[in-house]
RNA sequence: GAGCCUGUAGCGCAGUCUGGAUAGCGCGAUUGCCUCCUAAGCAAUAGGUCGUGGGUUCGAAUCCCAUCAGGCUCGCCA
């Protein structure tokens, strides 16, 4: 039963308004003492010539309806007050149902692309937990996800590392000197950048490196295939560290030469032009996005070619309604131009392509810099958390056994770092503040877990029987204010699906838990009454059921005990 | 020079798409609350020219124009 709707009609009855106009107007007032839905006078003023608080009190005298308790002019508005047991049954009982979408896309979701050279550092962070939340929302509601990796393994970066192994690093193995693999070839990508700084010609190496290996020098070939396992040895460690799986990935080495076809084929049609210079370029002007070079004048492909190709790949591999790639926001620009000469080529796929842009992820010091060694790294950063909340719960429960503790500590460290970095909205920059993000009060994921955790305590104590609920007798403003936030919950989760942006979710969730804590205090849930009780008890069961999944869309696990 | 993003309390943010009632939340500060379902909690107080200036509107943090500040970007990096 939607109650908007019907009141909506009735508005209409009495007005000139069509349904769907006062449909639109109808709101949910800011406070709950001013009923369910208001209905704002004012546009009705100029057309009847009278006040809106004279039309607010005259519409007030017309309707009735069974399932409206009151209807009052405050104002210019009209408030109404649904009854609320019959309100209060609607909400909770429909709140598990599943939400039915119109259509199931299939959707490939890509996240995050490293490179081959060095460890994924905070960026990727980020990255894999957008990727992660908008996986499991998107599920949620039915869509088909399939998530892909594109892993950049070639050029002149990942020849920085390999030259400085070469040179220095004396056959030395991950497993000889005892580091993860990624981290393993990232010290030698640092180690260049220190070398290059007292002998400007490794750079030129580099590059002779890098023409060796597009030649298929076999030395060059060796020392690329073992760097590049080792890095990707250790990526798949992290990975399932941070609950990233991949349906499949896409290497840059294997596809950069494809992409020449597309883009010679597209200069034959005349699509493309070549310049003075002999490099490939699109005309974009006319969209606003200049020229750009799709070849380069010596005929090597750049990161747009293959990223045509990868396109073109990825549709004939899956033949998905939508591709959304999770890229910082400093390549808006790129994707911008990509998804327009995708246009241009025709290809089917050309508008179901989505940029998730999400912003920088600072230091208090300033931006991450890979190689100067100022970087905080995915892996270390997530130990630390979890050795900080290890301390934090042998603080609180000094008794408990080894096993439990680090199972806390790891969920509770999770939910701190998913929530701190998803509640922010993804466009934006943000300072990774290791201060706060080590406080696990207020704002936060494990003060939602807190609260999911008190709710379980009061449920082992008493028994909720689920039929014959007295709806009616729920009727403090604070159980109020919990059921409109319940309400809420699948609009929410459909909102954060359409524009890809989990931080809703993080933000709901911790307005619910505000919500709870408040009731918990100011009521005492366990009581005499049984019947009161039961009503409370299935009120909390909601609440819990709407943290539980809130929670796991945000990939933070809610324990029972905390 | 052009484009995109950001600017809301001392600090960090939500609200802006889709205009509506007294602009919310967290941290920090001050003050209360554990004989009572988990104090990782709750309540109260203090703290606001919603960057600035115009405009549209009955009504603007929200829409439009201008402007300032910061960030990102703009054919052969990824």
């Amino acid at each position: 039963m939607n109650f908007k709707e019907l009141i909506s009609k009735k508005i209409s009855d009495h007005t000139n308004l069509d349904e769907c106009k006062v449909f639109e107007l109808l709101e949910v007032p800011p406070k709950p003492e001013l009923g369910d839905f208001a209905f704002p006078c004012f546009l009705l003023a100029k057309e009847l010539k009278k006040s809106p608080a004279e039309i607010a009190t005259d519409l007030t005298s017309k309707i009735k309806e069974n399932f409206i308790e009151k209807v009052e002019a405050k104002g210019p508005y009209v408030n109404f007050w649904i009854k609320k047991e019959i309100l209060v049954k609607n909400v909770l009982e429909s709140l598990e149902e599943n939400i039915v979408l119109d259509k199931k896309d299939k959707i490939l979701l890509e996240s995050p692309g490293p490179n081959t050279n060095k460890p994924l550092h905070l960026g990727h962070l980020r990255n894999m937990l957008l990727g992660v939340s908008n996986k499991k929302i998107l599920n949620y509601l039915g869509h088909e996800v399939i998530p892909v990796d594109v892993v950049n393994d070639r050029g002149i970066h990942i020849c920085k590392s390999m030259l400085a192994y070469k040179l220095f690093g004396n056959n030395e193995t991950p497993e000889s000197s005892g580091m993860k693999g990624d981290y393993f070839v990232g010290k030698y990508y640092v180690k260049f950048a220190e070398e290059v700084k007292n002998n400007p010609e490794l750079e030129d190496q580099a590059k002779e490196m890098l023409k060796l290996w597009e030649e298929g020098d076999e030395e060059t070939l060796d020392i690329w295939k073992k760097m590049r396992d080792w890095c990707l040895a250790g990526f798949k460690e992290s990975f399932k560290n941070f609950d990233v799986v991949h349906e499949k990935s896409y290497y840059e080495s294997e596809t950069y030469k494809a992409g020449k076809e597309i883009i010679l084929n597209g200069l034959e049609n005349g699509l493309f032009e070549k310049d003075e210079d002999g490099a490939i370029i699109a005309n974009l002007e006319d969209k606003g996005l200049g020229k750009k070079v799709l070849l380069r004048a010596d005929g090597t492909s750049i990161y747009i070619t293959q990223d045509i190709e990868l396109a073109r790949q990825r549709f004939e591999d899956y033949n998905m309604d939508r591709i959304v790639y999770i890229v910082g926001s400093e390549q808006i620009h790129h994707f911008k131009v990509l998804f327009e000469i995708l246009k241009m080529l025709n290809f089917p796929f050309a508008d179901k392509c989505h940029h998730l842009a999400y912003g920088m992820v600072y230091l208090p010091d300033g931006k991450m810099k890979s190689r100067e060694g100022t970087i905080v790294d995915a892996d270390n950063f997530k130990s630390d958390m979890v050795k900080m909340a290890k301390l934090e719960v042998k603080e609180r429960y000094p008794d408990l056994n080894d096993d439990e503790l680090n199972t806390r500590a790891d969920m509770i460290a999770s939910a701190a770092v998913n929530f701190f970095i998803l509640k922010y909205d993804a466009h934006k920059d943000f300072v990774y503040d290791p201060k706060q993000s080590l406080s696990f009060t207020g704002d936060s994921g494990p003060y939602i877990q807190y609260t999911h955790a008190r709710i379980c305590s009061i449920q082992r104590k008493a028994n909720l029987n689920p039929e014959n609920i007295n709806y009616s007798l729920l009727e403090l403003d604070s159980e109020r204010n919990l059921i409109n936030k319940l309400e809420d919950f699948k609009d929410i989760i459909l909102k954060s699906a359409e524009n890809y942006r989990p931080s809703l979710i993080a933000n709901y969730l911790l307005e619910l838990s505000q919500l709870f804590n408040n009731y918990y205090h100011e009521t005492q849930i366990i009581i005499e009454e049984k019947e009161l009780m039961n009503a409370r008890l299935f009120l909390i069961n909601k609440i819990k059921y709407v943290l539980n999944n809130g929670l796991s869309l945000l990939n933070i696990k809610a324990p029972e005990e905390m």
